[in-house]
RNA sequence: GCCGAAGUGGCGGAAUUGGUAGACGCGCGGGACUCAAAAUCCCGUUCCUCUAGGGGAGUGUGGGUUCGAUUCCCACCUUCGGCACCA
């Protein structure tokens, strides 16, 4: 009997494959249904391909090769998001260009997804950061530019002062520059955004798709729609007035001061001049040195503010109150919120500074004073000291005091959501250049299509130097306005690269060719996706960015889906140690070493042995060795002729093939290995054989392959119909019951499965171990559930 | 802090709709084969208790519903993901 030589069966089998080209999709005219099988594609990191990939691709692959089974084309495509910020950084730590560390990591990369012997793509060659992809990048940002969705506005960065550059939030380690050490501080730059607010209402709705529902919950609380009222504050001597939103209107008489965020432009003018300026800025600085987290959290941080100088009257009751710098309130929305005694963050702020507060709901309606309480009344109850609402439930008052609002003109019902426009502009490097020229005559002009791609330049100084490092390149900077001819200059901004990220799996389809523009025809042909696995980290921020550049294409007549992912599911994230993989951590776990020693379908399988794959987990190889045992016995099995049990066997292949469909993997690989323990005692028949070796195809390819081949078939395993179990090897005429007194298992009893209740219960009674707990007993219950428990109550 | 998950033997994990907790694998113990070792094969393996048969406890913690809860409800603890410039 031959033991089974993994490395030099899967070199033999990934030639084969490679030649015979079994794996590539028939994008145009294959008669089979599509199947859209797509991986989240990486980025292409120093770090190389880490078991986390490999966690992500071998399930991919297996439900790939499952549905191909299944009798679909299926296009499994890979490419690498390969603009972004390590490259850059690591460019000038080092002075390698990214250019040079972004090719040498794809081909790297490459090599190791060759080496999982998948049915990936990598011929496609898709990469973000070559000026084929990017063309189309910058044709996206232009669709969006002309349908109004992509415009300027100012934002703030990080800045260090010292780096003279903009820092990630990364690179920013409590509120200091991580490279430099030096201050970092938030300076306002103007900005490209794309307005995707403008789709929130649209992003709510996922009829249709099927996605976790934990994903739709968490975009949903991310969309954060919220239904409220703005309500205006008069200043106190001036016309001008504030005005906030709130979802609690019901508050109203309760509010006694005001927030603002410190950078409202309106700050700036009321300060000026006055003796609150000097404060002011101080504490605006200091909060600026938070992040949005450290300045929202209830609890934690401190609260921290200023008086600004500036009172308004509180419509409700006339009363005149003052208004805060704040570090909760962000210059988002409005910029300014209503404070109460009925908020926590409120509460806080007002006890640090001793502002006056009052409460306006109770439990019972009674009148309780905020001076004997340490902490905000934030549950519901009944109003008091509210004008005409006083004794009525705040729930029921609510719409009321909206409606009541709205009426006496001081503010208007609003929807609100908490989604934020996106920032997309970028003052780096390695990245799409943004597809914008400014002329002195003309303004802002859109380059126009047919002169895209506006390339990157290639340049040798990307150290920052105050301004994007595309501002040195004078070659690209200057030109000429496309509209009067004018000298005129470009932007120098470059995108985030979530736009690139956000629309790659219309391009793969059109991929091949790079010449070829955006074809409708093939777009319509392979969307949407018919499966997309990633990480559940891109739940809000990818997932989001992508179904709205999608809706857009989809309203522009790009595409005709309206959704890019018709069905969505994350594998687990594997740590090591506990940690997220990182080359900092230095916690990085290569599978290449595995590969080269149990080979591919022994290192796939037993990722998907370890757990379900949604799963994720702790990285131990301790286990390995019993996939690699599996492996080797299973191929020693199928060399003994013999006759199995149809009923195991079929078992076996139902049992698999469902957890298969439900992509338990672990399941299907311990539902064959239970089976390779019997089986090789007895053997199987050649029809028993090609059953099972069918079932392990998606789940060890070259295995299979290579026995499908011993098994005297000339065509790959993967062109063989996916094998369903035979009922009627599957009837059972007996069940084996739990037998229970007082909910506590007694006995087990083999019966036959038409028995009916008596019957049963009789035959249940006369258990030895049964009798001995009924005797002296009042039988107050029994229950009978067929096929599974006789139980009694006594 | 907010949003979303997850906690089961020494370890990874399994368990249709509330119905025999621990499948499968690792590890460990014992045995076979061997001069020996490796490999392989066979048996056992939640813990405690006990004379065979059994008995008791047990799915993060504390409560609850139920004849019966890993599964449903309430409160809490711990760990992980995200929080808008890492991707």
């Amino acid at each position: 009997m031959n033991s089974y030589n993994p490395n030099e069966n899967e070199a033999k089998w990934q030639k084969a494959w490679r030649e015979s080209g079994i794996f590539k999709a028939d994008l145009e005219n294959s008669e089979r249904p599509k199947y859209y099988n797509l991986t989240m594609f990486p980025y292409p990191s120093g770090d190389k391909l880490h078991i986390g990939h490999w966690y992500n691709y071998a399930p991919v692959d297996t439900w790939g090769r499952y549905m191909k089974m299944k009798g679909f084309e299926v296009f499994q495509p890979m490419g690498f998001d390969s603009f972004g910020l390590p490259a850059e950084n690591y460019a000038i730590k080092t002075g390698v260009h990214p250019a040079e560390t972004t090719r040498t990591n794809i081909d790297k990369m490459k090599e190791q997804i060759a080496a999982i012997g998948g049915m990936y793509d990598l011929d496609l060659n898709l990469e973000t950061s070559s000026p084929e992809y990017y063309k189309w990048t910058q044709w996206v940002f232009l669709q969006l530019y002309k349908n109004g969705l992509a415009e300027r506005r100012e934002a703030p960065v990080n800045w260090c002062t010292s780096c003279q550059t903009v820092l990630a939030n990364e690179q920013v380690v409590e509120g200091i520059c991580e490279r430099c050490k030096n201050e970092v501080i938030r300076k306002n730059l103007t900005q490209w955004f794309f307005k995707i607010t403008d789709y929130a209402e649209q992003l709510l709705d996922y009829e249709g798709l099927d996605w976790p529902e934990k994903t739709i919950a968490m975009q949903k609380n991310w969309i954060g729609k919220s239904e409220g009222v703005n309500i205006n504050f008069k200043i106190a001597d001036s016309e001008d007035s504030l005005t906030c939103y709130t979802t609690r209107p019901d508050t109203l008489y309760s509010v006694t001061f005001m927030v603002i965020a410190p950078e409202h432009p309106l700050v700036e003018k009321f300060i000026s001049g006055t003796e609150y300026e000097k404060e002011v800025r101080k504490v605006t600085k200091e909060i600026q040195g938070q992040t949005d987290i450290e300045r929202t959290s209830t609890g934690g941080k401190d609260k921290l503010g200023a008086y600004i100088g500036v009172d308004v009257i509180n419509p409700a009751n006339g009363e005149k109150i003052p208004v805060y710098i704040a570090n909760f309130a962000l210059m988002y929305g409005t910029g300014v919120v209503m404070a109460d005694a009925h908020d926590e963050r409120d509460f806080e702020f007002a006890q640090k500074y001793d502002i006056p507060l009052k409460f306006v709901v109770s439990e019972d309606g009674s009148e309780i004073d905020p001076k004997d309480f340490d902490e905000a009344y934030v549950d519901d109850g009944i109003l008091f000291n509210s004008g005409e609402f006083t004794g009525m439930n705040n729930r029921e008052a609510l719409p009321k005091m909206a409606e009541w609002i709205e009426k006496d003109g001081f503010g208007e019902k609003t929807i609100n959501f908490r989604l934020r426009d996106w920032l997309i502009s970028r003052q780096r490097y390695w990245g799409a250049p943004i597809p914008i020229i400014y002329c002195e005559k003309c303004g802002e002009v859109p380059v126009p299509e047919e002169d895209l791609p506006v390339v990157h330049p290639h340049i040798e100084d990307y150290v920052p130097k105050g301004q994007s490092p595309l501002a040195g390149a004078e070659d690209f900077v200057n030109v000429n306005c496309p509209k009067c001819d004018s000298a005129a200059k470009r932007e120098v901004d470059t995108m985030d690269t979530f736009v690139c990220s956000s629309w790659y799996f219309l391009r793969y389809p059109d991929a091949m060719n790079s010449a070829k523009a955006w074809e409708k025809e093939h777009a319509n042909k392979w969307m949407p996706v018919d499966m997309y696995i990633g990480g559940p980290e891109h739940a809000c921020m990818h997932l989001l960015y992508a179904r709205f550049i999608h809706k857009a294409m989809n309203n522009f007549g790009f595409v005709d889906s309206k959704e890019p992912f018709k069905r969505l599911v994350h594998q687990g994230m594997v740590t090591k140690d506990g940690a997220k993989m990182s080359k900092s951590k230095g916690n990085v776990v290569s599978p290449d070493e595995f590969v080269e020693k149990y080979g591919s379908d022994v290192f796939r399988m037993y990722l998907m042995f370890m757990g379900p794959f949604t799963d994720g987990g702790d990285w131990n190889d301790q286990g390995i060795t019993g996939v690699a045992r599996f492996v080797d016995r299973f191929f020693r099995m199928m060399q003994i002729d013999g006759e199995a049990d149809d009923a195991l066997v079929h078992g076996a292949v139902k049992r698999a093939g469902e957890a298969v469909e439900k992509m338990n993997f672990n399941i299907a690989i311990a539902a064959l290995m239970e089976l390779t323990n019997s089986t090789f005692k007895t053997g199987m028949n050649t029809g028993q054989k090609e059953m099972v070796v069918r079932v392990l195809a998606p789940l060890a390819p070259h295995l299979a392959e290579e026995i499908w081949e011993m098994l005297g078939h000339k065509e790959s395993v993967f062109l063989a119909e996916w094998p369903e179990a035979d009922e009627k090897f599957l009837v059972t005429d007996s069940v084996t019951y739990a037998v229970q007194v007082n909910g506590k298992l007694r006995a087990t009893l083999e019966l036959a499965k038409e028995l009916g209740k008596e019957e049963a219960l009789e035959a249940a009674r006369s258990l030895e171990n049964v009798a001995k707990y009924l005797k002296d007993a009042d039988v107050k219950k029994e229950i009978f559930v067929p096929g599974k428990i006789i139980g009694f109550v006594v």
